[in-house]
RNA sequence: GGCCCGGUAGUCUAGUUGGCCAAGGACGCCGCCCUCUCAAGGCGGAGAUCACGGGUUCGAAUCCCGUCCGGGCUACCA
């Protein structure tokens, strides 16, 4: 969250009046809450072991009616710790308004009662949830559809509680996979700490998250947070769950590296050219990333992309197969093309360029076949950043001995 | 099984009070242009019987009913 430049108002790490902000330092809480809820009726002690509880879930299924988990606990032996059960009234129908999916209604003589409290004494979600949102003075729940179906049990709880107003409910949709499982932090591969280390960038990330599920308007498409916090509305929020499409998060990507300063991205890729073994965290490397810099900026969608691109800046290249077929047959062409550039008044983008042009006339050779050959002797690939620009980088003397090297 | 929610192109979406929608934008895809490669950029294109079937209406993606599909809950998981 910090790396996406998301922080908060109160927590374990920061403090703030509603504390402890850690669930386990506030297991007195739940417990008291619990004990209170059965001294008053709303709940009751449950000795069941899981196979009574099991046993009747299958009875009451196969019956079509919710299961009596309160008969079974009046029948159940007196030792041991017991759980504390939440009673849910059958004959209600507990209504709420979200902010996103508009009225719920549900008919509770569906619901069984609930487990709040633990035979171990630790609460369930259900009891910590709704005992901290009370106790911390929780104005607006936003949370996963996930969920949302256990909104009525929580609403159940707050009357108990004696707690008179109801806090805003929005239930926001799920980020599903291509196939249309939702995403889990549980089963995932989904840290954003696991997007930040494959190249993206923090405000791209926040750009697309925010396009999941909410548009700004109907066609734009990249904005700011700022931009985002003035015009979102929870009731524009979508209802149905987003799939999670990395091809267009590498295009806002893309997006934002462009938008990037020679020196921001040159700082930027750092961490990912030293991860590849270049060396590119010392003065002369960080040097070479500023001026490769501008050459990068509209070739990436992701940062993982530069080192490999770069990579002949900061080492001779061992030439891939295509540059090996390009290199064929080109040793007396190149040895010209070095003889060219020695001559070379400035070492200059545009003195490298007029120079290659012109022999490449000289010998009626399309542009095409003329630089290929010169890219795969110096860069080792045929796919590089734009050649005349690069040999600049390069240096008169690196660049000659790799051509000559190469015939 | 029961309860709840959802369903516009491969994907993200616009569409909230029915007519301006024979459905708009974007990613991706295809083609052309630019061009030293790859990109970026420009231009153009294909792609949606608005899940399906009924109904209401002069008129429905938008309202009603049913069906199907997907998901969540139904845990002493959260």
């Amino acid at each position: 969250m910090q790396w996406l430049g998301l922080d908060w108002d109160e927590g374990p790490d920061i403090g703030g009046p509603y504390g402890p902000y850690r669930q386990s330092e506030r297991f007195d809480l739940y417990r008291e809450w619990a004990h209170k809820l059965v001294e008053e009726g709303f709940a009751y002690e449950d000795h069941s072991t899981s196979e009574d509880v099991e046993r009747e879930r299958e009875l009451a299924r196969s019956e079509g009616r919710r299961p009596d988990h309160r008969a079974v606990a009046e029948r159940a032996a007196r030792d041991g710790q017991p759980s504390i059960r939440f009673i849910v009234p059958p004959d209600r129908t507990m209504t709420f308004h979200d902010e996103v999916l508009g009225d719920i209604s549900t008919d509770l003589g569906r619901t069984p009662d609930f487990v709040i409290l633990r035979a171990d004494g630790t609460p369930t979600y259900m009891l910590a949830v709704t005992v901290d949102d009370v106790a911390m003075e929780i104005s607006h729940i936003v949370r996963g559809n996930d969920l949302m179906a256990s909104t009525p049990r929580q609403l159940l709880l707050r009357e108990a509680m004696g707690v008179k107003d109801v806090p805003v409910f929005a239930h926001l949709p799920l980020i599903v996979d291509d196939k249309g499982k939702p995403l889990s932090k549980r089963w995932g591969d989904v840290s954003v700490a696991a997007y930040r280390d494959q190249g993206f960038l923090p405000e791209a990330m926040l750009n697309y998250l925010a396009l999941l599920g909410w548009s700004l308007d109907d066609h734009t498409n990249i904005f700011s947070m700022d931009e985002a916090i003035a015009a979102f509305d929870l009731a524009r929020v979508n209802k149905n769950p987003a799939a999670f499409d990395v091809t267009k998060l590498e295009w806002i990507n893309g997006h934002y590296i462009r938008a990037k300063t020679p020196e921001e991205l040159a700082h930027d890729l750092v961490p990912f050219c030293v991860a590849e073994g270049l060396a590119a965290d010392t003065d002369e490397g960080r040097a070479t990333l500023a001026t490769v810099a501008p050459l990068l900026t509209e070739r990436m969608k992701r940062l993982t992309e530069a080192p490999p691109m770069i990579r002949f800046l900061f080492e001779r290249p061992a030439p891939d197969d295509k540059a090996l077929k390009a290199l064929e047959n080109q040793a007396e062409y190149l040895g010209a093309v070095a003889t060219a550039l020695e001559t070379i008044e400035k070492w200059t983008t545009a003195e490298i360029e007029a120079a290659l042009r012109a022999l490449a006339e000289e010998r009626d050779l399309k542009p095409k076949k003329a630089f290929q050959p010169v890219r795969a002797a110096v860069t080792g690939t045929l796919v590089s950043p734009p050649l005349f620009e690069s040999l600049e980088i390069l240096g008169r003397d690196e660049t000659l001995e790799r051509l000559r090297s190469a015939i």
